[in-house]
RNA sequence: ACGCCAAUAGUCUAGUGGUAGGACUUCAGCCUUCCAAGCUGGAAACCCGGGUUCGAAUCCCGGUUGGCGUACCA
């Protein structure tokens, strides 16, 4: 790699190619928005299918549900969000550092200062003659930084609401009625894929840190008291995970445990089969998206780090060019958030099962699809000796599935191979037709946005009925019957053949 | 959020107080029987607002966006 990032790069494809741009670019961008553009938006919809196949429709009692955005003042009262999203700081006014108010005076005063008003924390902050800790200088008064968007609702505005800033709340509130749709039978799981907001006090990195981002999400609820009684557990229990304990994270450590995730919950590294089976089917997933298990691992959060609904984390982290970067978070909620609505809402939430009442527990596998997306670029990226850039995508993710060239514009080719791009898009692949330029720069295009076969139409196919297909990977090209294409693409996409294979119809050249 | 730095076609860049040149890309055409490199022609830019000036893309101020550092990151 050369000096220029490869953050950097990446952008540069994005935009050029059609992937990702700012959003409102022509008045000046607004921080922490983008837009995806035509390949970016048909790779984020490959991105969630494939989530969508295994983690909800391949499942039996898993069911997908698609809440609003905007939710009122009282979700987030009782979800805990608008206290520890809102967070009282003062500013030094001579070095311009940033302090959490509360903290600040329970560190010097150490008297409890947690939940205070702004008036009474700034009576405080003189009362002690409280200064900045690193300078001396005089602090600001206390203002509240709130990390959901806020707005009213309705003409009279008579009712606060909040930009969600997670899509789990939708599920929660929604209890009552979706387990009546499950026959309030334990366990069952609810996914939503859809977008949440905070704003980020300073976004960064590109699709990294954003202040608008999708999520894909499960509510897995659990009897606790079963919590090792998953019903399909057996199925990933020999999976190997990478994983990083508190213990090492304790005294340092270098390289990930490789463990099966039967074995960490014998050992008692991981606290049940409902995250466990998670955590393998994360593991699963992202090497099927091309990011190879070599880069990635869990991480159990140390107790400080989870957020205020956890009893506990395992935040998938991987390696990219700019560091290590949370890109999945697995959380046990336990009964907090059913609790917490239970009660501000004067709900009951208790399913009953075998003469027990219970307030179901929570897995919840919670990803990015952004930060998702941006890991599949940075790993699948590829730069030749001779700078060709271009992107290495498994056929699953891949924006555009294959692209068909004829050899020549002239004799009817053009004709030819437009109608047998038609007949691809008839049978469900993303096919892309180019007949502009020479034949080799049209590869490089297909390339460099990771389109995984060509197919080209030469004199051969008006004589023979043959067509070639061109892997991005090895360059080699195989002839074979154009009634045999669309089955052998198909093959080849799932991977159900691999293009060596078929070395009776490779050209040799 | 604060500090420092930056902002020129789609992308990467050159450049000057007198409104811009290149490369790649892209488009039309020619050429072309398989891997970006031939020929002709075309399209396309000085982040926004204010100030200084006869004149500002250039200098100054403010904003926006981005990078880095610090802080923040449920």
């Amino acid at each position: 790699m050369t000096e220029e990032r490869l953050m950097d790069k990446i952008i540069d494809v994005s935009l050029r190619r059609g992937f990702i741009s700012p959003t409102a670019e022509i008045y000046g961008g607004a921080g922490g928005f983008y837009d995806y553009g035509p390949l970016g938006t048909l790779m984020r919809q490959k991105i969630i299918d494939l989530w969508r196949q295994s983690f909800v429709l391949d499942e039996d009692k898993v069911f997908e549900i698609t809440g609003s955005l905007l939710l009122p003042e009282p979700v987030f009262q009782a979800s805990g969000h608008l206290d520890s999203f809102s967070d009282p700081l003062v500013q030094c006014d001579k070095c311009k550092s940033m302090f959490r108010a509360d903290e600040l005076i329970e560190q010097i005063t150490k008297q409890k200062a947690e939940g205070l008003t702004l008036e009474a924390l700034d009576k405080l902050i003189q009362d002690n003659s409280i200064n900045c800790p690193s300078c001396k200088g005089e602090l600001s008064k206390a203002r509240q930084f709130n990390l959901m968007f806020g707005t009213e609702i309705g003409s009279t505005g008579g009712m606060k609401g909040y930009l969600r800033p997670e899509t789990a709340q939708n599920i929660f509130i929604n209890f009552k009625r979706l387990a009546g749709f499950m026959r309030n039978k334990l366990p069952f799981g609810i996914a939503q894929v859809g977008h949440s907001f905070r704003n980020e006090i300073s976004p960064r990195n590109f699709i990294l840190r954003v202040r608008q981002f999708e999520q894909m999400e499960i509510e897995m609820f659990y009897d606790p008291e079963k919590e090792n009684e998953h019903p399909r557990f057996d199925e990933v229990a020999e999976i190997e995970i990478n994983l990083v304990t508190r213990e090492m994270q304790e005294k340092g450590w270098e390289e990930p445990l490789r463990v099966t995730v039967e074995g960490a919950i014998v050992e008692g590294l991981i606290p049940n089969q409902y995250l466990a089976y998670y955590l393998a089917m994360e593991t699963e997933m992202l090497k099927a998206m091309g990011i190879p298990e070599t880069e990635f691992w869990f991480r159990h959060m140390q107790d400080h780090e989870a957020p205020h609904y956890s009893a506990g984390n395992f935040d998938l982290e991987v390696n990219l060019s700019l560091g290590h970067m949370e890109i999945i978070g697995n959380a046990l909620r336990t009964d907090y958030d059913l609790q917490k609505h239970a009660k501000a809402s004067n709900t009951s939430f208790e399913i009953a099962d075998e003469g027990r009442k219970i307030v179901p527990h929570v897995a919840e596998p919670s990803m990015g699809v952004d930060r998702i997306l941006y890991t599949i670029l940075e790993k699948c990226y590829r730069e030749d000796d001779r700078g060709w850039v271009w992107f290495q995508f498994p056929a699953a993710i891949a924006p555009l599935e294959v692209a068909v060239f004829p050899l020549m514009k002239k004799d009817g080719l053009a004709e030819l191979a437009y109608d047998i791009h038609d007949e691809l898009k008839d049978a469900g692949y993303l096919s892309f037709y180019d007949v502009s330029g020479k034949i080799g720069k049209r590869y490089a295009r297909a390339d460099e946005i990771g389109i995984p076969f060509c197919v080209t139409i030469d004199y051969e196919t008006k004589e023979e009925l043959t067509v070639t297909i061109r892997d991005r990977d090895s360059m080699q090209q195989i002839r074979i019957p154009i009634e045999d294409l669309e089955v052998v693409l198909g093959e080849l996409m799932d991977g159900e053949a691999e293009f060596s294979e078929f070395e009776d119809y490779l050209i040799k050249s």
